[in-house]
DNA sequence: TATTATTACGTTAGGCGTAAAGATT
DNA sequence: AATCTTTACGCCTAACGTAATAATA
């Protein structure tokens, strides 16, 4: 039978040309490389190189052994990233969400409902969403919208209300409600990493300019010491530096308190989707 | 790197369902198939089993494994085959007649001419001759017509000219020529294995019938003993048993007297034919 | 009790590297 | 001289089988 091992050095003769750059390649001695030529020729049967005194370059023939050789080794290769990737699979759960706050309470409870699995979420756009949970790509989606798709369980899990943090000197600071058009051409402070929110915020503010932060600290104190808006919502676990000599105003716009879906295909998380409705 | 002698227990080991069964099947013993299915795991770098104390059994990701393995088995297996079929290939040339008057002269000529190669030779019907030349599936065909066709090279090679053996009381036996259509109705003896002429004489004779030998030695005794008629042309190896008592009449039809071609891809056999027409 | 997987252990065969030879440029 | 392939030789590892262990049906 081959022995891949050997088809290496065949490849790695092919394409340095002599047994010895081979050998060098390969950090083996030359006598080794010149005997496993010899047992290939055996395996296969036939004459593999064409040989004279101090030379041996491969025949029509070992070029064809050669492709081959090369395409067994990557299919081998290939064979073990597949199981390997299969196995990871087994032992993931991936959650593709909109945003991150419907991931800080399911999350934990993943975690608690399938001790043995590793939990890996990434934010990613709506659509990009529906196609993983559809293709099995994924495990769990999390939409701001319910979806009606062929084999997609959808399934309700819990509610995101926006409030704007105006500063009390602001002009806005005494609303006790505002919409996003009210707000439009005023300059906000945000966070990296929210998701969908922040695609919403830029499309119905579009006169407004948004200075993104990717440390939340450095977020916090850009807070205290500016007159900037800044936002907020019911599930939020910011500390008290966004409430500092601010009123927090919630948006009466439909599109600003959202209800979020669990979207997933495999019924094993019916289970966690309920428990998870019924905690809200 | 995977070892393919491994795949190989862990295949047989899928399979037969458990190790000892595996083992006997292979030939070696139990502990050296354990031993393999625990290297195999840490090669792929993931459990492949579930063990309890005196069971062991395939996981999902080992059944995936068991997939790649056979696969790659298979593939193998394949190469070697492959491999022999093309040095095989290159140290052979296959000739695809429509006759085999024509290989007797072709084939000694080849034989000087390549006196590596190994010279195989088949009766084909016309089409599936052209289409093999063409496809490189042989290195010559012989057809009795010219084609044109992209890429294949035809060269007139020699003429064969049908005659019939009537025997002397025959009605027939006084005539200085005859044609197909004068011979149809009259029983024929045949030999088998004379290529295109045995289609030929059905189609031109269909009210004859034909009594086809597959012995040439049981051919020649029928002829002496009988008096249906058989056919020879210039080129037959015959012995004196067709000309006993018999007049050897030539047939007119354009279709009895034809000229071969000799059909090839590969310019190596230019020559060859261009000697072969010379000597004709 | 028979079957199965695994561990322990001693042996051996096969594979590797070093050294050397032969040949070519 | 330098480079390359091949042969010869000795060592050593790694793989195998036997025997023993443990557990199950």
């Amino acid at each position: 039978m081959l022995n891949l091992l050997e088809l290496e050095q065949l490849a790695a003769f092919a394409d340095w040309g002599t047994l010895s750059k081979a050998a060098e390649q390969l950090h083996i001695s030359q006598p080794t490389i010149t005997r496993t030529m010899q047992h290939l020729e055996e395996e296969f049967g036939v004459p593999l190189f064409s040989r004279s005194k101090n030379k041996i370059q491969l025949n029509e023939t070992g070029k064809k052994a050669v492709e081959y050789a090369k395409s067994l080794l990557e299919d081998a290769k290939e064979a073990v990233a597949q199981v390997q990737a299969f196995h990871k699979r087994l032992h993931t759960i991936t959650v593709q969400s909109c945003a991150p706050a419907p991931l800080w309470s399911l999350l934990p409870i993943l975690s608690s409902e399938f001790p043995q699995q590793t939990i890996s979420s990434t934010l990613l756009e709506e659509p990009e969403i529906v196609r993983q949970v559809r293709d099995g790509d994924c495990e769990m989606g999390i939409l701001p919208r319910p979806v009606e798709q062929e084999g997609v369980k959808c399934v309700p899990f819990l509610e995101e209300k926006l409030s704007v943090c105006v500063p009390y000197e602001h002009s806005l600071a005494e609303r006790t409600s505002l919409t996003f058009q009210e707000l439009n051409g005023f300059n906000c402070l945000l966070l990296s990493q929210i998701g969908f929110w922040d695609k919403l915020c830029r499309e119905k503010m579009p006169a407004s300019r948004f200075l993104v932060q990717t440390d939340s600290f450095e977020f916090a104190e850009l807070v205290r010491h500016s007159s900037l808006l800044c936002f907020t919502t019911n599930l939020a676990r910011d500390s008290q530096e966004l409430f500092h000599k601010r009123n927090i105003i919630p948006l009466t716009d439909a599109q600003a308190n959202v209800t979020y879906y669990l979207l997933f295909t495999n019924s094993v998380y019916q289970a966690v989707a309920e428990k998870c409705s019924n905690r809200h």
